[in-house]
DNA sequence: ACCTGAACACCGTTCAAGT
DNA sequence: ACCTGAACACCGTTCAAGT
C-alpha cells in the first residue's frame, strides 16, 4: 500500500530495505536483551531480527560493542526519566522524594534485569572511551543530589556534605537493585516484597544505625 | 628427574599428564579473568594455559559455566574469608567493624574487578542452580549480621531489625563497590581515595539523614 | 549510500579413538 | 580413567561485489 511518489529523503517510502535500519536494530537488539539475556544477544541474531543480512549491522555500528553502547544509552535515558518522573510525582519532602527514587530505580530493575546489568556491564563496554555514555549515566547522581540539597535547604536533612550523601544513597539503591536481581537477598517473593524492602532500606538509612 | 616409583595414587608423580588438571584449569581460569577480564575467557585458552588439549577440561568440568561457577565460588570464599579477617582485627566497636568489613569488600573489589563481576553475574550463571555457589554466596550477609546483632546487644546501634539493617549495609558496600568498579562515581584517584570514600560513606549511613 | 554472499579465524561442544 | 584430533554448528568481522 501507500504507493506515494513524493521526494522524502527523510525517512518513510523504505528508501532501499528499511529506511530506519539503524533504529529497527536498537529495537531489536533491546528485545533480545531483555528476553534472553546478554549471552543470548549476538549480532547476527539481531541483524536477523530486524531481516537484514548478518553484515547489514556494520552500516550503522563500528562492531558489536558500539552497538551495545547504543543500547546501554537507551537504558540510562529511560531510567534517567523514571527517576525524574518519580520525584516530580512525590510529596514534598525529602524521604519521600528519596523514596520515589529508589522505587523507580528498583521497578526498572525489576521489569529489565538484563537491561540494568548491561548498563553496568564493564564486562562489554568500557564507559570512559564512550563520552556521551558516561555523561548520561551520571545523570541519577546528579537528580539524587539534588534532592538531598534541597532537604538540606530546607532543613529536613542533617547538614553534612551533599556529595557524600549522594554517593551513599546512590551505593545502596543500585547495590540493592543489583543483589535483587541476583537472587542475592533473603527476601523472597516478587515485586511487592522488593518493593517493601526498598522503602525498608532507604528508611533504614535515613534513620541511620547510631543510637540516639 | 624425581625417578621415585613409589605407589602413591594420591597425588604427584604425574599419573598422566597433569595429576591435578582440575586445579590447574581452575587456576589459569582464574588468572584469565583477573587478567583480561570475563570477555576474554573461553575455555580454549584456559587449556592452552594449563597445557592440556582443548577437549580435557570436560573430564573436569561438564561445561564453560561449570568453570565459572568453580572460580565464583573460590572468589566468594576468598572475600568471605578476608572480612572475616577483618572483622577479627578490628577494635571492639560496631562502627570499627563495619568500616573493617567495607573496606575488605572495597579492596577486593580494586584488586579483582573482574572476579567481583563474574561472581555476580547473572549473565552467565544462574545462581540458584548451584546451591553450593548460593550458600556460600550468602556468607557476607551473614557475617555482616552477626555484626550488627552484637551491636545491638551492646546497647552501641540503634534497635531495629537487624536483617533489615544488614540488607542495607551489604546493599550500600556492594553498589559501592560496583559503582566503583565502573567508573561510576565522581571520585578519582586510586585505591586510598576509594578507600576514603568507603569509610565516609560507612559513616554517612551510621549518622542518618535525618536531621537529629 | 546501502546491502549482500563468501570467507577467515575463532569458540563451545561432541564423538570416535587412542594409551 | 584420562587425553587426543577431527568435526559440527555457531559467532564477529572483513572484503569484494552488486544496485
Amino acid at each position: 500500500m501507500q504507493e506515494k511518489t513524493e521526494l522524502q529523503p527523510k525517512k518513510a517510502d523504505k528508501p532501499y530495505h528499511h529506511g530506519d535500519l539503524r533504529n529497527a536494530l536498537l529495537t531489536a537488539g533491546t528485545e533480545i536483551l531483555v528476553e534472553e539475556g546478554l549471552a543470548g544477544l549476538d549480532l547476527r541474531k539481531v541483524a536477523r531480527r530486524a531481516g537484514v543480512s548478518h553484515n547489514a549491522p556494520y552500516r550503522h555500528f563500528a562492531d558489536k560493542t558500539a552497538l551495545l553502547v547504543a543500547i546501554a544509552h537507551a537504558g540510562f535515558e529511560e531510567l534517567a526519566e523514571r527517576i525524574q518522573s518519580a520525584i516530580g510525582n512525590a510529596p514534598e519532602n525529602s524521604l519521600a522524594r528519596l523514596e520515589a527514587i529508589g522505587l523507580a530505580y528498583i521497578k526498572f530493575a525489576i521489569e529489565k534485569p538484563a537491561h540494568l546489568r548491561e548498563m553496568f556491564s564493564g564486562l562489554t563496554i568500557r564507559r570512559i572511551e564512550y563520552p556521551e555514555l558516561y555523561a548520561i549515566s551520571k545523570q541519577s547522581f546528579l537528580m539524587v543530589l539534588e534532592v538531598l540539597q534541597n532537604g538540606q535547604a530546607r532543613g529536613e536533612l542533617v547538614a553534612s556534605n551533599p556529595e557524600d550523601q549522594a554517593v551513599t544513597l546512590l551505593s545502596l539503591i543500585h547495590g540493592l537493585a543489583m543483589l535483587l536481581i541476583e537472587d542475592q537477598l533473603p527476601e523472597k517473593g516478587g515485586r511487592a516484597a522488593a518493593e517493601q524492602i526498598t522503602l525498608t532500606t532507604i528508611q533504614t538509612f535515613y534513620n541511620g544505625l547510631a543510637r540516639k
